[in-house]
DNA sequence: GTGAAAGCGCTAACAC
DNA sequence: GTGTTAGCGCTTTCAC
């Protein structure tokens, strides 16, 4: 039995294949007892549109494509985020119809940008969404934009581009985590920031002097260390950190890897964490779940900021209106058993 | 300016839109020069043939679909897994002029064979690839074969099915890994098993039973701990085995989530790993290398096997051959710093 | 070795 | 409201 045909489903209802075009494509103009006519010949069929018919016809992949920086050159659970945004994409591509193709690039090779547009030409997705860190790197915007597919960009920190993006109160949602930890008690809270090439980052910094300031805290230059996001170097800042004359009783770290260093550094120290010293990270990856103590941290609603980018793109590509502005989900505190009030000592 | 199509190629080279066609397919009875002229027009127009028009021509998608169990539920790093798979099946795809589709699933909801059912009959890929741990479900395997889509298996651990499968030698390596720490030493070596449903599980215990045979260990019922693959099953077993009258020195956990549990209760026993208590996990996860110790595991060429499932696929679409048989890929032993000789005075 | 013609299954544009 | 017609850009079939 091959598969059913719009002309089958008009020759069982009676109608001419454009009837049941319309009524596939929801369109108006179509009497109430024709549409149920039809509806009952497609499910008696188990009639499935051809999209390949669609697509040569109307000129519409139906597919859109999430392009991020490829993870598998990296050791870190970044594979966590990666996976929270494909699910919120294929939600709501599944949900307009569409398909999710995934596109990992790896941002710093040469034919980076080649590769972008070939794949952009061959597959023709009727649009992309060009996920965080690599929304911030300009030349792959342009590069999209010279193919004239409509984009969204996803970053987490709001973000000055003239494109439509999809981004998380980063900057307000660390100070409160900053807030937070005064609240407990600390008066020495230290920062490691990460790689300014990840703009959240800076971001969380502006933030975490914001809850100092609202928490009537001093600003001290050398509370705040310098990390590039990996582990290792979460270790190194803490270690410098805690050598300090006037050592931190908390740190907030830019992201869960780096604070998971501060755990690691704390324990060989013999410094025990959250009683002697509190710990926050940020991004909710498997991670900060899995380590010991489980880390307080800050939820990136991943998921919802991708769906929320194929939401947009998919209604602009309906409405063929120009995208614009920005869309800001809120990030969420996890609070778990990495922090605690400072020891009455200190 | 639009896309150039096969007859603006055609009329530019001067051939008929067949021949154009005969060189982009590499299809023989070309001459040579010929040929050269088209590519040098292809060249020149930045010729790209449109996917939906050869889809609808050909009956054949070019698209494959990577069929996995939706991670999202569990706070694990196995995104990893899925990252890996992800990465080798792309490639082989791309290598092949195909594109990939990613299909999460939750298996044990109602609809999970519909879902399945409806997700082929749309998308209508040219091949379907199964990983583990569904590739081990009957029913989704049934599922896809009903669609008349060629699919193959991604199962760690030799598979019993008919339908062509990519493996890898799980009983072996873990036999292996039993050896080597049987070489440092070790006398009492203790084994975590895992969820039974994932059916690499049972041939990692198998292993480590051959392990010990192989070099001259007895094997002792009261030194399998038994896991669900979560991190505190891991806690829990570990727990057991380190209150026994004549504890293990060495523990070999049948995934890396639980061998991390293990770390954490020797850490909290003041058990000093690798100098007092060997460990050794297995999947190496991005988890392995980033807790303390790096932990020794087992390394599944993941990415390799879903290049060599897609491969496969491809090659049995392009000949159209029936798949049968297995394809088992090396998995291999990464020592780190969670094993060592076991103290003296054991 | 090369080409002409038919058609894959839809949608767009327009007629009724 | 509904139908007719003409493609979309390829591959397939078969003729030469």
């Amino acid at each position: 039995m091959t598969k059913a045909t719009i002309d089958d489903v008009a020759a069982l209802a009676g109608v001419s294949i454009k009837t049941v075009s319309r009524v596939v494509n929801q369109e108006p103009n179509v009497r109430d007892a024709t549409r149920e006519r039809v509806e009952k010949a497609i499910a008696e069929l188990n009639y499935q549109p051809n999209q390949a018919a669609r697509t040569l016809a109307s000129h519409q992949s139906r597919l859109i494509s999430l392009v991020y920086e490829d993870p598998t050159l990296y050791v870190t659970p970044s594979s966590g985020f990666i996976i929270r945004m494909q699910e919120g994409a294929l939600q709501a591509c599944h949900k307009a119809g569409y398909a999710l193709l995934i596109h990992p690039l790896r941002h710093q090779e040469k034919n980076a940008r080649k590769n972008l547009t070939r794949h952009i030409e061959i597959v023709r997705p009727d649009g992309v969404v060009l996920a965080a860190p690599l929304s911030n790197v300009e030349a792959l915007a342009k590069t999209v934009e010279a193919t004239g597919t409509p984009f969204v960009r996803i970053s987490p920190g709001t973000s000055r581009c003239k494109q439509f993006s999809v981004s998380t109160n980063d900057r307000e949602v660390s100070a409160e985590m900053t807030r937070y930890l005064a609240s407990l008690g600390h008066r020495r809270i230290a920062f490691i920031a990460g790689d300014p090439s990840h703009k959240a980052v800076s971001h969380r910094l502006l933030g975490y002097k914001d809850g100092l300031a609202d928490s009537g805290l001093p600003f001290d230059e050398e509370l705040v260390g310098q990390g590039n996001n990996l582990i290792d170097s979460g270790e190194v800042a803490a270690e410098k950190l805690l050598a300090l004359p006037r050592p931190p009783t908390a740190i907030f770290a830019a992201n869960d890897d780096m604070a998971a260093g501060v755990v690691r550094v704390a324990d060989r120290l013999g410094i025990k964490v959250p009683d002697q010293l509190s710990v926050a990270g940020c991004d909710d990856v498997a991670l900060a779940q899995l380590i010991y103590p489980a880390l307080t941290t800050i939820n990136q609603p991943l998921a919802s900021m991708a769906g929320a980018a194929v939401e947009s793109l998919i209604e602009s590509i309906r409405t063929k209106d120009e995208l614009s502005g920005e869309d800001i989900l809120p990030a969420e505190i996890r609070v778990r058993d990495s922090t605690a009030p400072p020891p009455p000592t200190a």
